[in-house]
RNA sequence: GUGCCCGUAGUUCAGUUGGUUAGAGCGUCAGAUUGUGGUUCUGAAUGUCGUGGGUUCGAGUCCCACCGGGCACCCCA
């Protein structure tokens, strides 16, 4: 018989995994709170034509579209049916599909409701997104997103208050992360002076790569890409800008001198630097002249964030994007977001250990079944646990004690109550500690105190 | 989408130049122990060897295709 199995890249979760899970969720949605951010969901598939050409040429390939619902052939001619191209195709036979990001939704959902907001709108979002990647090391086909977007404010107070909330997040997890800093104003600028505006997009794709496949590669690339060998040289201070974060500012300033574009650009970083300094963070925020980002809708202000301990790629990013909603016909709005990569940082806090005990605590204590009489009068008992706020659970069948124990300790419960005939008598229950093995009697509100107290 | 590696019990893996009835650790279940788990001891269950085809007297082992998994590229969280 074949077994039952699940699609490629997606995962089940199990109890264990979703308390993990679910203690990352609520860390970030806490601290997005505390900065004023108010949760939204939308739907997991959009119309396709909201997606499509958002992402980029890679992005509408790796698009999970979905088939129309009864005769989906229906008003096809054969020539669209033989059409060469698949992409065409497809769009006649699906007009939804699955969201790709959190970012084109929303930036959707402020155009159609911007009746209803009010502006600044600062709104936070923890849903899946799908993309038809071939998975691989932590990267699947279904996974979280974790985004918080400002929207209808130029002020870049909130580029530095996305930034304390991405520190103080990898503060409260525990780890070790360099937050890098960059801005496409400087890139744009760059393009713009070495004679090749036009070439934004391969120039931050080969920039990219500068730490994984080193200078030489990316100079193949750029005269790949069609960037003279001129354009190239003059790139160059580029990999080479070495020094503190105010010298290779000023060294880049010097660079763009007659381009307003990178000098803004240049600006905004120091800004965000200098605040972020100023107000004191726990990781390290670093200027870092060669993070691009993929996406091209980033206009302004773009970060990463990298783990220290961890080899595994970046656990999450964002940037400032001018006109997203004018795709949607509302011009002249801009918004900055952020994106935590739950199922890597859920990756990561794994490899290193990190979670708090009582994360991932499911109940606090079990009674024992000794048989008809003694299960109601646990149950009674239980009631008033659970009255105080304690997670409890009485073993339904009176089977043998060494399976009701081993299942306590399978589930890793941290008490068990042997409430038997002697117990009902004096009013007591026999509560044991799991962990140490020592048991002691006492009664229900002392075993209240006593739990509550841990 | 391109390239490389890998599919044997629930799981991690062994399995000789192709040779009878495919093994082990961990886990599971039962007992030692009818009011005490996590330690120990004893015993038991479990496989269309990913699927289909081919070569052969004979295939877990060799060949092909498909499916699934992993890794790298691409791209990204």
């Amino acid at each position: 018989m074949n077994k039952p199995s699940i699609p490629k890249g997606t995962r089940d979760f199990s109890p264990v995994e979703m308390a993990k899970r679910n203690y990352i969720f609520d860390t970030i949605r806490e601290v997005y709170a505390l900065y004023g951010f108010r949760q939204i969901e939308t739907p997991s598939m959009e119309n396709l034509s909201t997606l499509m050409g958002k992402y980029g040429e890679e992005g509408d390939k790796l698009l999970f579209k979905i088939l129309n619902s009864g005769d989906f052939r229906q008003g096809l001619t054969p020539d669209q049916w033989t059409c060469d191209n698949p992409g065409r195709l497809a769009a006649c036979l699906c007009e939804k599909g699955l969201r790709y990001d959190l970012t084109v939704p929303f930036a959707r959902y402020v155009v159609q409701h911007r009746e209803e907001l009010q502006m600044p709108f600062k709104r936070y979002q923890i849903q899946p997104v799908w993309r038809a990647d071939r998975p691989q090391k932590g990267r699947y086909r279904e996974f979280y997103q974790c985004d918080a977007d400002v929207v209808g404010s130029d002020s870049l107070l909130n580029e530095v208050e996305l930034m304390q909330i991405v520190d103080t997040v990898f503060r409260k997890f525990g780890i070790r992360v360099c937050i890098k800093i960059n801005n496409r104003k400087i890139l744009t600028g760059m393009a713009e002076t070495i004679g090749h505006p036009d070439k934004i997009v391969e120039i931050t794709t080969a920039i990219d790569k500068l730490d994984k496949i080193g200078i030489d590669n990316v100079r193949a690339e750029l005269a790949e890409a069609g960037i003279s060998a001129e354009g190239i040289v003059r790139l160059q201070p580029l990999f080479e800008i070495q020094g503190s974060t105010t010298e290779r500012l000023e060294a880049i300033r010097a660079m763009l001198k007659d381009n307003a574009t990178g000098l803004k650009g240049v600006e905004e970083c120091a800004f965000v630097l200098q605040t972020l300094s100023e107000l004191g963070t726990t990781n390290e925020v670093e200027f870092d002249l060669t993070l691009a980002r993929g996406l091209n809708y980033y206009t302004g202000c773009i970060f990463e964030v990298k783990a220290l301990d961890v080899q595994i790629g970046s656990i999450t990013g964002g940037g400032r994007y001018d006109n997203l909603t004018g795709i949607f016909g509302m011009p002249g709005l801009s918004g900055v977001g952020i994106s935590f990569g739950a199922d890597r940082i859920f990756d990561v806090l794994n490899q290193l250990g990190l979670y708090p005990q009582d994360a991932t605590t499911g109940v606090l204590l079990l009674f024992i079944n000794f048989g008809e009489r003694e299960a109601a009068h646990c149950l009674r008992l239980a009631t008033r646990l659970r009255q105080a706020g304690i997670r409890t659970e009485v073993y339904p069948d009176s089977v043998k004690m060494k399976k009701q124990m081993s299942y306590a300790n399978a589930q890793a419960v941290p008490y068990v109550a042997l409430v038997g005939e002697n117990e009902m008598q004096s009013g007591t229950v026999s509560l044991k500690n799991m962990q140490t093995g020592e048991q002691q009697s006492l009664t229900v509100e002392e075993v209240i105190r006593a739990i509550s107290a841990k």
